[in-house]
DNA sequence: CTGAAAGCGCTTACAG
DNA sequence: CTGAAAGCGCTTACAG
């Protein structure tokens, strides 16, 4: 369509040559790319057609300035580099580009007061909307910096009520896929499972894998600390492989699955023979390991599209609700019978 | 320094207020934040002061309507969930976050003509300065379509020149590295090395990979087509595994290598007695695969800032020039001698 | 239902 | 060196 403008002319068509085209006020023309109701049905097609003809694109500098609507995002986020974060955001842009939104991503690496109010000052000056990633320290207090009156929406972890109670709130219930996870380690004779935890403020992975245990009369174990990466994985598998009676381990993420998988390894310890292990997330490259990963799917992509949906059926409705995706536990060949059992197979069957 | 701002006035403090407070016109404050040269030198401080005092920070979208200059990035990539990528995301954020510039993300899924041309429309009318990411079809038509008087720069694949030529273009020299790589194995032995490719609309991987064994007078095999992910490489591995004069392979990354890994694992073939495998990119998570895969670091975080830098360097200097990072070989278990050497360790010296 | 006015916060010439 | 004017493209009341 670009044809259509005058050629040579630098500057890209405005709402006043819409109007003009049509024969109204430029005012005319800004309430119908408004929705605004009171426009006749006629003159509307025909601003319409004439923006379809001109190419007409709304200035968003302009409207933002002018006080209008914005349909902009700022994403605050933590390290985007890990799969979780990335695929969150992945789905904010896919959904926020479908619906014509900018999004922008601002990263907080420090969860230091200051460095957060200025994050969320220099987000909230540009007038757009935001979607914080509460999934840190840093997180958690970008999204109660947020001043009301700004559109929000977080990702955050499992509300240990399990409600969002009217907050922006959407998660994936880890909590619940924890505690299916050491079921099923359990179901299969083990005597206890080990946990690698991982930084968040609350873990509520970790709170899923407790409260499994103590449902099931065992006292848990200390848990390992983790830090998200393969080398704290690796340094848990190596304080794990030393202690004989450790026979199931459910990790934090998968990336710290596959440095303990690797300890297990080094320490001549077999999987799922010697150890079983279930991680969290199922990368694309969890299915390939040595052995393929069990572990918790988890559709962080899917869950970044509910942040960007709620946020705008916020912006309509203030009690709009999403819930975030479902996890599923995928079997795969890193879980067995403790050793003891092994010969036989034994499954337990009894709770 | 909120508290000097009056309690309960909800707009932020603009170019006037500071004005106000010195005593001058508000075109003079503009002049001062824009370094405009002619202040006198009291006033400037006066205003600079104010501005410290009052917390005042310019409203970008004002700044950008009214023509000035931007300090903002689009970036325009393709899937942002693949490590590099994802990693480059990381290092233009940081480096922009650092000059204080607002950073967008869009994602380009498509190389169709008139999908690229919306998604640089649609970042040019908003002002700002442009990255691209023209490590595909869909990037490198973006990058050609940016129009002229846009500040741009981008992220590209190893000119085969070997120069930038004027051009804003920046690259991790992974032609080079492949070389490197591919001796790095016939130095080990091997007869023929072997490439799963990466879906490059021009694979530098490749030709620096074709190079190397057409100096040594080998003829290159036909390389194996991959996809990016591990279940390609998984695929390029069932194939290379059945081929018993196959001895060694270059991944055009890590995570078909990890693919490639488990395939060769299920085929019975041990690595690298009976295969010797490198990889591309060296992920976190290279360095404990079993066994730990012999790579190419590339820092692409660096290859981000270098990005960014060059960006501003060339609002000043259009002859601006930067260089990427220099990739490097990472030695680690992957590779050995062929099987038929092996019991002699025999390590060939000559070129 | 639709125009004319005022203003969002800033920058860029234009005068002094 | 510094003010006063005009304008960026749009939206929001205010009149009709």
């Amino acid at each position: 369509m670009d044809m259509l403008r005058s050629a040579g002319d630098p500057r890209p068509v405005s709402i006043r040559d819409v109007a003009m085209a049509v024969g109204v006020s430029y005012q005319t023309v800004s309430r119908v790319i408004n929705g605004h109701p009171s426009v006749k049905e006629s003159t509307r097609a025909a601003v319409l057609a004439a923006i379809a003809q001109l190419g007409f694109r709304p200035n968003r500098a302009a409207r933002a300035l002018a006080g209008g609507l914005v349909q902009s995002v700022t994403v605050l986020t933590g390290d985007t580099t890990l799969y979780g974060p990335a695929q969150l955001l992945r789905g904010i842009e896919e959904a926020a580009r479908a619906a014509d939104f900018v999004v922008s991503v601002r990263v907080i690496n420090s969860a230091a007061p200051l460095d957060v109010r200025a994050a969320v000052d220099n987000v909230v000056e540009s007038g757009g909307a935001v979607i914080v990633v509460a999934w840190d320290h840093a997180g958690t207090r970008a999204l109660a910096a947020v001043p009301r009156g700004v559109p929000v929406a977080a990702a955050v972890e499992t509300p240990l009520d399990g409600r969002a109670e009217g907050r922006p709130w959407v998660w994936i219930d880890d909590r619940a896929a924890a505690a299916v996870a050491t079921r099923h380690l359990l179901d299969f004779g083990h005597r206890t499972v080990h946990y690698v935890s991982i930084p968040s403020p609350v873990d509520t992975r970790m709170i899923g894998w407790r409260e499994t245990l103590l449902a099931a009369g065992i006292t848990p174990p200390e848990p390992v600390r983790g830090r998200w990466d393969p080398r704290s994985g690796y340094e848990a598998g190596q304080r794990l492989a030393r202690d004989r009676s450790a026979t199931a381990v459910l990790c934090g993420n998968d990336d710290m699955a596959f440095g303990l998988l690797r300890a297990l390894h080094d320490a001549g310890r077999t999987v799922p023979d010697s150890m079983s292990v279930v991680g969290f997330d199922d990368m694309p490259q969890s299915e390939f390991a040595i052995p393929a990963l069990t572990t918790v799917r988890q559709d962080f992509a899917a869950l970044g599209r509910a942040c960007f949906g709620l946020l705008r059926d916020r912006m309509d409705d203030p009690a709009a609700v999403r819930v975030g995706p479902a996890p599923v536990l995928i079997h795969r060949e890193s879980c067995g019978p403790p050793p003891a059992r092994r010969t036989t197979r034994t499954r337990r069957t009894t709770e």
